[in-house]
DNA sequence: TTTAATTAAGACAAATTTATCTTAATTTAA
DNA sequence: TTAAATTAAGATAAATTTGTCTTAATTAAA
């Protein structure tokens, strides 16, 4: 369903958005730190999260990454997939099936459609601030403990 | 979430229960166009299945491969998902994210859980059968018109 | 203005998945 | 018993995804 590029992704941006509310910027190596993601790797996602305008990026001493605050309860988990993956989950089948057409569909649509729009929904409606605040919480973690 | 693998897998099962319906025992050549796949991989995921019992081969002449009638009814999506992809949408995350443990949840957690869940119970309570009978009954396809 | 700190970009490499090809093993029927 | 028809298996190749490394571009501060 998501690559491993849209897991670090998800994590990545709930961390930024952590750091962001107190106004901290956070760098490549931090973030692949927390998440326990491959750093250079995690670098290649953050760049393009912020060319799909998710996330903000500073160069320079001082700098690293961001989310501007008041964009943190809007950023929804469909954008972050959206801009990793692409519009496959709203191309065709959100499950990894061929694209297809409704009006020929295939024989197990009716029963992954159901699955599919719900992961939809979820996604559109799951927004960085909640997740992150889960987080802040204790409610969630990021990675497991070593 | 499937891998080219299992979509194939699932396809090729259907045509399979469509023609054992019949009697009659497809080949991968046959399979491979009905479903539109590449022939020599099919021919691998088949393999697979009959290995974990979900389909049975007969070689030599007029051989082929066929499901038990008395068994197209009890097969489950899951038994051929489990076949090809393995145990991984019950060890751990349904969704594609890492293993991980109930007590110290990713943050995504709450959200994807739902998701999942509808997914598992959905590929256990789907029976070739059904599926198999909406294809004869014309209501889906297992390819697009060429 | 220079320097140090940082992200951006692109080339490269490894791993995995998808796909193909060749040969072996099996089975049925003539 | 032999020949033809078939699936099984393994080697190989291509494509994609994941991951690394090196260099360039940018920025802020001293
Ligand atoms: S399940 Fe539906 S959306 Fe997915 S490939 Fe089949 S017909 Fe298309
Ligand atoms: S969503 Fe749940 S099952 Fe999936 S990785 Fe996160 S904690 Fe694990």
């Amino acid at each position: 369903m998501f690559s491993k590029a849209c897991e670090y992704g998800i994590k990545a941006s709930i961390f930024i958005a952590i750091n962001s509310f107190e106004g901290k910027r956070v760098s490549p190596k931090e973030i692949a730190e927390e998440i326990d993601s491959p750093q250079a790797f995690t670098a290649k996602i953050l760049q393009a999260l912020v060319r799909h305008g998710v996330i903000n990026s500073v160069k320079g001493a001082y700098g690293g990454f961001e989310i501007d605050k008041k964009d943190i309860a809007l950023i929804k988990l469909s954008q972050i997939v959206n801009a990793i993956d692409g519009d496959k989950i709203y191309n065709g089948c959100g499950l990894g099936l061929h694209t297809c057409d409704e009006n020929r569909p295939c024989p197990v649509h009716d029963k992954f459609k159901v699955v599919r729009d719900e992961l939809k929904h979820m996604l559109e409606h799951t927004s960085l601030e909640e997740l992150a605040l889960n987080i802040k919480s204790g409610a969630s973690f990021l990675k497991t403990i070593t």
